[in-house]
DNA sequence: TACAAAAGTGCAATGACTACACTTTTGAAG
DNA sequence: CTTCAAAAGTGTAGTCATTGCACTTTTGTA
């Protein structure tokens, strides 16, 4: 669509380089244990660089965000037909898991995060900001205004079961059971 | 129970005088614009005495923990029979919350911990800390494994209800809804 | 009364983050 | 090609929560 000129491309080939360093040295040492000093000068730029292209120390491992909203949305959106809401969120989900499991990172940069409290709650403060536009597609879809309680309870908790979800060893069947228990009920509240 | 001797009593009305403080001071101005040191000048002690009360300044808000996991597990554990589990939690959660209503502050405290992105954050950690021990008080109750998923994820969904719920105008027909969900797809399973 | 543990203090340091004033780069207009 | 304002980057110095340390004071108890 758009082409980018020198300039941004320069950016963020920096702003790469910042994250690029930023996770080579927490996987390699912990997150408490780097401070950003060092990663400013690994990537070869400024620590206030750094912080002009990330607001915080933790949001150098959370890059990609706008792009899983959407996803989020569309699997809401654009479910197959006669699929209920929760069994399209409950594949969406089992699908991103196991999209990325080949990636040779994935496993060390799940067990970092898992491992850092710090890191933990940020992810999971990015992840409900979902929250609203996941409960405004619902609401939309089944013909609810749009701050409709039980569309904002479905959202959060699909969201929250994710997490949930990624705790234990066998997800695939955690996914099965927590979202049968939102699959139930959500149908018995739907025909109320 | 316990005869509390002088020594202890000094120590508690110490750290009594310091949360004192530091509410008096983040209701008339605002979580960040208030120092420790300032909280620490007006309770009379030195910052390293109030760090030896509280781990960190988000915590001077949040002092009764113990209790609330007692009788979140207590609301499980000692409901009346023939009343579902979920049905017992939105009790509590209700009764809970309009308990505290009549104390002046409550207000303004509730309403500056939701305009405090921090202190929001906080609080659901401190709060998602019962998580386990919620699951295990209805694992027991309904003879499963201790680490069941689904009673992991109902003791989940119900911890983070009250969190959607305060977040509403209607509180009580808010909980009504979002436990009628749970309520009905706990139902469905207890079945299979 | 004496003494060890507990409570409190002040000081200096760390580490994330910000404000500021500055230099360098670069896209685009003339 | 020159020019110039915006954008990107830098270094310095500061704020603020939090911790370690060595120290004094208080207090329960033997």
């Amino acid at each position: 669509m758009t082409e980018l000129g020198r300039r941004e491309r320069k950016k963020l080939q920096t702003r790469q380089s910042i994250a690029d360093a930023a996770l080579e040295l927490f996987l390699a040492r912990g997150f408490d244990d780097v401070g950003v000093k060092e990663i400013a000068d690994r990537a070869d730029v400024s620590v206030t660089t750094l912080f002009k292209h990330f607001p915080s120390k933790e949001s150098l491992l959370f890059d990609e965000d706008a792009e899983m909203e959407s996803a989020l949305v569309g699997a809401v959106r654009d479910r197959p037909a006669g699929q209920s809401i929760p069994q399209a969120l409950k594949d969406h989900f089992v699908r991103a898991a196991t999209g990325h499991a080949d990636h040779p990172l994935f496993g060390p940069f799940i067990r970092l995060v898992e491992d850092t409290p710090t890191l933990r709650a940020y992810q999971r403060t990015m992840w409900i900001r979902h929250e609203t536009a996941l409960a405004h597609a619902i609401a939309e879809d089944v013909g609810a205004p749009l701050d409709d309680v039980r569309c904002a309870g479905l959202a959060r908790f699909a969201l929250e079961a994710r997490d949930v979800i990624f705790g234990r060893a066998d997800r695939e069947k955690a996914a099965e059971e927590l979202f049968g228990l939102l699959e139930h009920g959500w149908a018995a509240d739907q025909k109320a």
